[in-house]
DNA sequence: AAAGATTGAAAAGTCAATCTTT
DNA sequence: AAAGATTGACTTTTCAATCTTT
């Protein structure tokens, strides 16, 4: 692929200068590992677009929804998903239009409004989970045996930690 | 986390139904690696917002170009970063704007466009990438030892074999 | 005043249609 | 006709400002 990058050079503290020059494995490894998220994402987003007519961003609220069992406040699910809290009120209001999602008042604190699944929403999703699931397994678990799982979870939590 | 999530069904070919249970380990791989994808990259993309008033994409643009070494066609330039045809046209319009690159004419086939990296675009990589790789360094980079790298490089040759 | 959610205005992204060249 | 790029119209996202409750 790009077996050269940029790399910053130090000297004394201070930036001098920067030059094309075989940069550190791991930072190119990040970039194999942006590209293939985002191919893979797009893909499925096709996927969810075109048989269910949801964004991945939709899929994603509905889950966690479900996930949650109970209601979640805005906030949270925005944290969840990492929408941004205004765009996540905006999702919100189309999931809602579509009759997936209610708004309810949260009732200790009047201030925060939660979102609960709706009956046709966890069927929506259902039905949604057979075209995501069979999407991921083929663009990412199928290629996948028994010990990359288990590697790839080991770096995945040395990555998540603390963050 | 979490650890229960949906998993679709089939009895003799068709779907049947879709229960809350224990989901394919790898894929809720998937879903974690997505989220720390998603939020390393949101990171990123603040960075250098605050910084060098650049976003991934921009920068992901300026990169491509200073990797091909000669300018590359618009259509290349998208693909290569996964931008939207019709979007990496506005992207370089913006960039173009800020003098970061330069459209011209390909000489052999009059259709196609080549974009350039100008040499104030050169310079304005090099900044930023002072900031992104230390960036990349402390998401990523930092939290693997040479094993992680070893196994992670060959999952993803493994994701990216063929597609 | 600070937290939670929403809204208006502006910026960015996307789809289909268009224009030019092959 | 098909490929390459752009544009117009529309949708979605984002930032800052606002409103309500704590």
């Amino acid at each position: 692929m790009i077996p050269y990058g940029l790399t910053a050079e130090r000297a004394t503290g201070t930036i001098v200068f920067v030059t094309l020059r075989p940069t550190d494995p791991a930072v190119d490894l990040w970039h194999r590992l942006l590209r293939f998220e985002r191919g893979a994402a797009l893909l499925l987003d096709n996927e969810l677009q075109d048989e269910r007519e949801l964004s991945l961003e939709d899929y994603d609220i509905l889950f966690q929804l479900h996930a949650s069992v109970e209601p979640m406040r805005m906030s949270d699910l925005a944290a969840a998903t990492l929408i941004a809290r205004s765009s996540c009120t905006r999702v919100v209001d189309r999931l809602a239009e579509r009759g997936w999602v209610q708004r309810r008042a949260h009732e200790a604190d009047r201030r925060s409004v939660v979102v609960a699944l709706t009956t046709a929403g966890k069927q929506c999703l259902r039905r949604a989970a057979v075209t995501h699931v069979r999407g991921i397994e083929s663009v990412f678990a199928s290629r996948l045996d028994g010990r990359d799982v288990q590697d790839l979870t080991r770096i995945l939590d040395r990555l998540l930690a603390d963050r």
